[in-house]
DNA sequence: TTATTTAACTACAACGTTATAGTGTTAATA
DNA sequence: TATTAACACTATAACGTTGTAGTTAAATAA
């Protein structure tokens, strides 16, 4: 209908040029009050808005972030973006969305479309399927063509740029110290394959936690999860699984879970073989998510601060993007903490 | 380091005219096969790639398109932006997420930032504060600016546009009925103040099942909550106002509720007081969540197929953004369906 | 009185594209 | 032989801005 109105417009209808109306609504000295107050006020009665794709193209800036998440379900990654957009739109930028599924190729031809023009940087979390590659040619290559990427928990040790994570060996470790300072001795940990970092670490933690109290490692109580996609078929798998160690294993007196998808398939195990929570078990989780405060009982967790995350990814972002001059590459860590709940006494 | 390269450069390199470049990457006949194959053959080297916010310029599109939710830690939320993703990358759009956060006042900055020219259309979901002030005054000027807004979920019905909604007053129909069929007749309806447009239509859904089942309606029998945030505090609110009903009513036998939260709550309340579900008392939720599916019992929903919403949303957007001839508008409905389990028998 | 400064503007180029119109050159037609 | 058509390209303008470099005319200084 009243389609927006342009420099161009205003400087025909008050028989200025361009430039003059440029720099009136600029209030630049250059200009007489007279041209100003004119120009000013035809400008803010016709709602007069800057075109934005125009000050891109000329400023080469686009004043948006890209960001690539493998999936949208998940209250981890849900708040990460929370924390992003919020200091983004702070800080004057717009955020993009792109989920990679899980999936190396599709992250691969996000990144593409979000480079082809439209973003000044990226936060990136890496899909699954990336990491079990070790394939960063496209992480490089954006990189190299000096559109700043930040990674944030999946990340790679073999790509150099920004990081956030969290302290997962630490986490971890006070998760496992948690059930051991609750007097449980045989630990069953449900974790990854090793290849997701963040799996990989959190076991690491697990075990360092063992060590320092002296508890011997028994790796029959390590169940590690071929970690795809949590279908309905998959749960039950792990279930199973669950189910079979605890058999095997029935002085098991606590568990730890690295998502709280595995805990809350413990929990079912356990409630199903009758076995009381946290009286005989005591059950702990990793990501404080919805799941957790809502299951039966609600799930002791380590709280990951997705928000703190994001927050932090996009300010180290945005610091780079005002830093012309290289400024090193840095890895902030975010502390954890530990949300007790029934599941744990 | 190797930024990308410019139609100029390649002209200025072969010696062509910046016409002739775009032309010969466009494989126009009027050039010829000699500097086709070489332009060609340049750009693949140098991996040229058209500046997308110089077409975004030239076109008067910038193939993106802006979403507003009030909320993204929300199951339903998180499937309908999947849905338009997954939609819009098909068609070459990319997605700009925006949050209410349930304000009206973010809603309108949103709004206001997104359509300064980053995007060719949007979606959106009203915020609670907006459906309860009834001022869409800033959707109404973005379509005055021949901007196009797809409502979905929460609509209104002041506004003129495309809209996408589930059949809310059926679902709780078939949610209600679904529970009268397995013998319940004292049904407890836990909803939001009628403000909320779907709480108000699911209200209606749940009256109209008790009417044509000849259930005489019990107003005592019906939890209004005042929908703001779900703190932690506000959760037990609820709890504490199930549980007062329960005590008065004993001889309710069924329990349906407008969303995943409300079911786990009064899940929550029936185990505390040792009722047993489903023998004793049904319930059923709306919005087929992860909570409804990790809680114990693990809860029969109401599925609203938030990804189908997504993408029939985005469908309507784009099918409008095509077509320059004004369209009439339109009111897709999108069914519901039950997703039966262990809460109700 | 003439030179110089200042005020208040305007013209132009550029950001990277593309569509339209225009320019030569050669080949085909009348 | 003169006219026209076909080919292969180039110039220009435009999308909406902004910064730099002009251009006037009036005011001040020498």
């Amino acid at each position: 209908m009243k389609k927006r109105i342009t420099l161009k417009q205003i400087a025909k209808e008050l028989n200025y040029s361009i430039s003059t109306v440029s720099k009136a609504l600029k209030n630049s000295p250059e200009i007489g009050t007279d041209a100003k107050t004119k120009i000013q006020a035809y400008a803010k009665l016709y709602n007069y808005k800057p075109n934005n794709v125009a000050l891109s193209l000329k400023n080469r800036k686009t004043k948006t972030i890209g960001v690539i998440i493998p999936e949208m379900v998940h209250y981890f990654f849900a708040k990460v973006i929370i924390g992003i957009e919020k200091f983004a739109k702070k800080k004057g930028y717009n955020v993009i969305i792109s989920l990679s599924n899980e999936s190396f190729e599709k992250e691969v031809i996000n990144i593409e479309t979000l480079v082809d023009g439209q973003i000044d940087g990226l936060i990136i979390s890496l899909s699954k399927e990336t990491l079990l590659k070790q394939d960063f040619h496209h992480i490089h290559e954006t990189i190299d063509l000096d559109i700043p990427i930040i990674l944030f928990d999946r990340i790679s040790s073999n790509v150099y740029c920004d990081k956030v994570i969290i302290d997962d060996v630490e986490g971890a470790k006070k998760a496992t110290n948690h059930l051991i300072q609750n007097g449980r001795k045989s630990i069953l940990l449900i974790t990854t394959e090793d290849y997701v970092s963040v799996g990989n670490l959190r076991t690491t933690g697990y075990i360092q936690a063992l060590k320092e109290n002296n508890i011997e490692l028994d790796t029959d109580l390590i169940i590690k999860v071929e970690d795809k996609k949590s279908t309905e078929e998959e749960l039950h798998n792990i279930e199973e699984r669950i189910n079979e160690v605890l058999k095997l294993k029935s002085n098991i007196d606590g568990i730890f879970a690295v998502n709280e998808i595995y805990a809350a398939s413990a929990l079912k195990v356990l409630k199903k073989n009758n076995i009381k929570i946290p009286e005989e078990v005591g059950v702990i989780g990793f990501t404080d998510g919805v799941i957790s405060r809502f299951s039966d009982p609600s799930l002791t967790t380590v709280d990951q601060h997705g928000e703190k995350i994001g927050k932090q990814a996009c300010k180290l972002l945005i610091e780079r993007l005002n830093n012309t001059n290289n400024i090193p590459y840095q890895t902030k860590i975010i502390e954890t903490s530990i949300t007790s709940r029934e599941s744990s006494k």
